[in-house]
DNA sequence: ATAGGGGTAACA
DNA sequence: TGTTACCCCTAT
């Protein structure tokens, strides 16, 4: 007799994309050993994080084509093997360990921008840059691959999406809707 | 340890 | 019913 079933919470859900976007995909261990996850994953696994993320990246199913086959088998989303622009998710956590590269812009928001309704609906990159430094929550201030990696996982930016997150970042900075740190 | 195919009881 | 949390298995 197995775990009874827990449903995921949100708080959950919401631990394991930070987690993601901290430490990469796959990295379920490490997540896990993460004390700012640990408290709120504590009673799940590394294989439940792995079904989990599996379960959260599935097509909904509209029915809308005839779909003969199993019900229970899901479409996953169908990663677009964007030619030299590979693996975006992967580099981001070697570059984070190697601590090597160019310059590391910091960012982190002032401390009045925590206002989460006043944002509107729209879906304008700033307020997906905003939302995800907010939620990244990290206190020190979030690395451009890590806000990049944190988008990634949740929206389908373009290829070229890299060089559009650093132009906003520096527009944001410049108007002092974020803060740069050293 | 992780990826992924596949299954299924237990949920809504 | 369709969805989903959990399990089992194999290959890397």
């Amino acid at each position: 007799m197995g775990a009874p079933k827990q449903r995921w919470t949100s708080e959950e859900e919401a631990a394991l994309r930070a987690g993601i976007a901290r430490h990469g995909v796959g990295k379920w261990r490490t997540i896990l050993k993460d004390p700012e996850f640990s408290s709120t994953l504590c009673y799940r696994s590394n294989v439940d994080l792995k079904d989990k993320w599996r379960n959260m990246n599935v097509i909904v199913s509209t029915s809308s084509s005839r779909d003969k086959a199993k019900s229970a088998l899901k479409r996953i989303r169908t990663i677009p093997k964007n030619n030299e622009h590979t693996m975006a998710i992967t580099r981001v956590t070697s570059d984070i360990d190697d601590e090597i590269v160019d310059e590391k812009p910091i960012v982190s928001l002032p401390s009045e921008a925590k206002n989460t309704s006043s944002s509107k609906k729209s879906h304008r990159l700033d307020n997906i840059i905003m939302e995800a430094i907010k939620n990244l929550n990290e206190p020190t201030g979030s690395h451009r691959t890590t806000i990049a990696n944190y988008i990634e996982e949740q929206y389908w930016p373009p290829s070229d999406f890299d060089h559009l997150l650093s132009a906003k970042l520096k527009d944001l900075s410049t108007s002092g809707k974020l803060i740069k740190m050293a």
